[in-house]
DNA sequence: CTAAAACATTTTATATTTAAAATATTATCC
DNA sequence: GGATAATATTTTAAATATAAAATGTTTTAG
């Protein structure tokens, strides 16, 4: 039974644990919010600027960031999306000749992805308008502001990666 | 061009301008992170638990938090996703009986849709254990913390709304 | 009044997403 | 060594997402 839902023998205790609960969703909702209407926008202005969708954005961003080439299942770690989902992005990829699979030497089931020459000057260009529109939306933010946001971030991220599976 | 990549002029100034685009990119990424992890969980948790997509869900759950009922463009607008959309969900849980579509007097091109009995006792067991999991997820953090990040988050929704459509 | 514009929703076509099954490869354990 | 389990990827099916066209309703302008 829901701490929020149980019978009320000590209110103060209670309300309280009531108030908390409040709190979390609260917060939850509120950072769904901001993180869908930042990805939204990032979303529309790269499919206006350079027509193309943000998680092919994304994809190459992560092997940019990866100059040693990263495997399938990395890059769908990474991007926190489904193995299918990477398949499909890197066919149509490999076909448009940003990126290349290359087969691994020690295990034949794995893939080696890389940007391909062409795959590398095209994501700067859009990298560049992209950096700018995030420091556009998160610049207003001070200092002090983003460092403790990082912090408390970072202290989420780490429990809920912890709590894995559960 | 971006202030990342302007010539370096004034080391420092710049230097410094650099490290500010990159906490901006960073922020953003950690945001995206801790809300897609929470996320996934809510919804593998859903499915596991109640055989229900996160979706489906979160438009049961607007309806809870509005008992006069909402229309369907105000649904489209709180979940952040295309009127389109929500029409093919709403015809489902209406289909299974979840949710109620009734004309309004005096604009015949809007419709009120509403919980119904069934739908409301239906979410209220999914919901004690939805807000359970959100509390194991962000209990952790201090009431400090937790007020910090509201108002950040606020501060940020404010400007992303207030910029909107450029 | 009436034509045109704005609005709310649905439909359609296409693309993306996930979960799960299928395929193929490598590792493990008696 | 050989069956079994684990791993990496791809394929498939169902659900969801968007954008744009279509439909019907209301408002606005002249």
């Amino acid at each position: 039974m829901s701490k929020a839902k149980m019978k009320i023998e000590s209110l103060d205790h209670e309300s309280r644990l009531h108030e908390d609960d409040h709190h979390s969703i609260r917060l939850w909702l509120r950072l769904l919010t901001c993180s869908n209407l930042i990805e939204s926008k990032l979303r529309s202005r790269l499919r206006e600027e350079f027509d193309i969708t943000l998680p092919r954005f994304d994809f190459l961003a992560q092997l940019e960031r990866s100059p040693e080439g990263l495997t399938m299942g990395e890059l769908s770690k990474r991007m926190m999306v489904s193995g299918g989902n990477i398949s499909g992005i890197a066919t149509q990829l490999e076909q448009e000749g940003l990126i290349h699979r290359a087969p691994v030497p020690d295990n034949r089931r794995t893939f080696c992805v890389q940007l391909t020459k062409a795959g590398r000057s095209q994501f700067e260009n859009m990298a560049q308008r992209h950096e700018e529109w995030v420091i556009e939306m998160l610049g207003q933010l001070s200092a002090t502001e983003v460092n403790a946001m990082m912090t408390t971030l970072s202290k989420l991220k780490a429990h809920l990666a912890e709590s894995e599976g559960h």
